[in-house]
DNA sequence: CAAGCGTGGTG
DNA sequence: TCACCAAGCTT
């Protein structure tokens, strides 16, 4: 067809289709002038690495009614900001929002920096944020590349070759493509087009804009592309994990360290896991298995829990851990695993079984 | 630079 | 049921 550059048939797109997501400011209010909070845009961002928009909305919410901008978010205790992230998963990125905010409150007056090389220095900020911010936060033509542009980029101009080595060939695709005129609109045209349309799997190609300009489409190989190298299968470990409850309610709990899997979080004191892992109990007492396991998959590995409780009276001090009263322990602030060991619990206690 | 890092939805 | 996938970053 011969009707115009695709950044302005997306942006017409954008203009009658772009969803109404809490962080963003929609094309009408942008026209009339209003422009975006960083703050917003900076910790939706970061939440949405890796994460669907339908799991980050709640968490978004929460977030901002908790810490409404970067100075009260710098000065929340780490405990309060690990525990409200719980259950959104990769931990790491809400340790270094913490940082990353402190160092925006102490040393950028509680400004973000629109520099995108400035950007990229701050923690959590990589290549795709540090972008993501300059356009859509302060509407600087820098060309986005997630998951989505990857995947748009390869069926438009039908790479064949797989990710990640084509990666390059693909960023170089949508960088000439990204137009000077509302590049913050455009890159979310272009996510909201890979989230909504282009989809991984079935795209709805009768619905798309771009339809008639994809040579993927075209060619009837929309839906196989991006081709990605095989990943490794997951392995099998095996864990378990102790649900020590005093006689006045408190639950034993252990801060798990900075670095590594759940790092910073809440848990069950428990063993290492992996192949035949075995541990003592953090405290003599008369141990239940409970008749059921606690399944999870992470990112590369399956694990199988079994869980143990346990009472014993407030006299009595295990060797590690702290305990949490009832007031203080919010199941809420643990993260998915746990929680699963911590709900086994609470089903099979109130099934009767002892 | 390859591996480590969570979780819930989906087909 | 289960592998794949999501607005990636860090080491």
């Amino acid at each position: 067809m011969r009707d115009g550059k695709i950044s302005e048939t997306l942006l017409a797109w954008y203009d009658t289709h772009a969803r109404d997501l809490p962080w963003r400011v929609s094309p009408a209010r942008r026209s009339a002038g209003q422009h975006p909070d960083p703050y917003r845009v900076w910790l939706s961002e970061i939440m949405l690495q890796q994460t669907t928009v339908a799991a980050v909305r709640d968490y978004f919410h929460r977030f901002t009614a908790l810490w409404p901008d970067v100075q009260a978010l710098a000065a929340a205790p780490d405990g309060d900001v690990m525990g409200e992230w719980a259950g959104l998963g990769y931990y790491a990125r809400a340790r270094n929002l913490l940082k990353c905010a402190r160092i925006i409150a102490s040393e950028f007056g509680g400004q973000f920096p629109t520099n995108h090389d400035a950007l990229l220095a701050l923690p959590g900020i990589g290549p795709y944020t540090a972008a993501a911010i300059s356009a859509i936060a302060f509407d600087l033509p820098e060309t986005v590349m997630d998951g989505n542009v990857e995947r748009v980029m390869a069926r438009l101009f039908d790479v064949h070759s797989p990710l990640p080595t084509a990666k390059p060939e693909l960023k170089a695709h949508a960088a000439a493509l990204t137009p000077q005129n509302r590049p913050g609109d455009y890159a979310q045209a272009v996510m909201d087009l890979g989230a909504t349309i282009c989809t991984p799997r079935a795209p709805s190609c009768n619905r798309c804009p771009l339809h008639s300009r994809c040579r993927a489409r075209q060619t009837g190989t929309a839906a196989e592309l991006p081709k990605k190298t095989p990943k490794a299968p997951k392995p099998t470990r095996r864990g378990i994990v102790y649900l020590l409850q005093r006689d006045d309610g408190a639950w034993l709990l252990e801060r798990r360290p900075d670095s590594g899997l759940l790092g910073g979080m809440l848990g069950w004191p428990g063993s290492q896991w992996g192949e035949t892992a075995q541990k003592a109990a953090p405290i003599k007492a008369d141990w239940q298995v409970l008749p059921a396991e606690v399944r999870h998959t992470f990112t590369h590995f399956h694990l199988i829990l079994t869980v143990k409780t346990a009472t014993v009276s407030a006299a009595r001090n295990p060797q590690t851990g702290f305990f949490l009263t009832r007031e203080e322990f919010r199941p809420s602030d643990l993260p998915t695993v746990m929680r699963k060991a911590y709900d086994l619990a609470q089903s099979t206690m109130a099934a009767g079984v002892e």
